[in-house]
DNA sequence: TGCGATACTACGTCTGCCGTAGTACGTTGG
DNA sequence: CCAACGTACTACGGCAGACGTAGTATCGCA
């Protein structure tokens, strides 16, 4: 089970890079980290909505509803070209913090 | 330049990891971070501060006045047993955030 | 008709990092 | 001698992200 805080800050980068492949709803995306990561992350509901609405108002992604779909209906979110910028550059950052925090973890010496 | 929410929640790894190998101080210890991560990630004075009263607090460090040294006697933090089984289980839960945020960043479809 | 899955909102709280600022001591050097 | 600079540390308020809890609402199905 991985802890919320240590996920902080790429949730973004992580809903960005699923709604790269296809469009999806809130429901769907929570469902997708659940399987995708096994089980060992879940995110919280709040969480999630906070998250799609943030990236909304930074026009990172777009929403249209689904009444076709059985149920209520969806509000379903799609990635913007913005979204697709902010989604590269957020891989970078990701792989930079990436190399700093294996750097010092795992203790090496070289600079 | 990496940010600091990036990073957030690994500071702690991070000066676990480098009190691993020696005993050091507040200031040393951000210089240590600064010049080993090629400047590309420096800890404010704030941040490292509260960082190493919150590991000791929790017992992971130990403190001691070295009077030696020319200027004001600094405050040494030391790694202690508890600190090194925390740093044990923040290098697992990094590896497990590493391979999640990698999984979904990459876009594997592999379950 | 009511239960379970789906779909969402509201609200207050906690924690970590930041910005700004100030205090204080020592060595060095003009 | 005293001023500047590096070292060492504290205080305080702010902000954003994630959380806990809880409530609302619709639909399908048995």
């Amino acid at each position: 089970m991985i802890g919320a805080d240590a996920i902080r800050g790429h949730i973004d980068l992580i809903l960005l890079a699923i709604l790269e492949t296809r469009p999806s709803y809130a429901y769907e995306l929570s469902k997708t980290i659940t399987d995708r990561s096994r089980g060992e992350y879940v995110v919280k509901q709040t969480t999630l909505y906070t998250a799609v609405k943030r990236l909304q108002s930074h026009r990172l992604l777009d929403s249209y509803e689904d009444v076709s779909s059985s149920g209520k209906p969806r509000t379903y979110y799609k990635i913007t070209p913005d979204g697709h910028d902010q989604l590269d550059a957020k891989r970078a950052e990701w792989r930079s913090t990436r190399a700093l925090v294996d750097h010092f973890a795992e203790g090496q010496d070289t600079a």
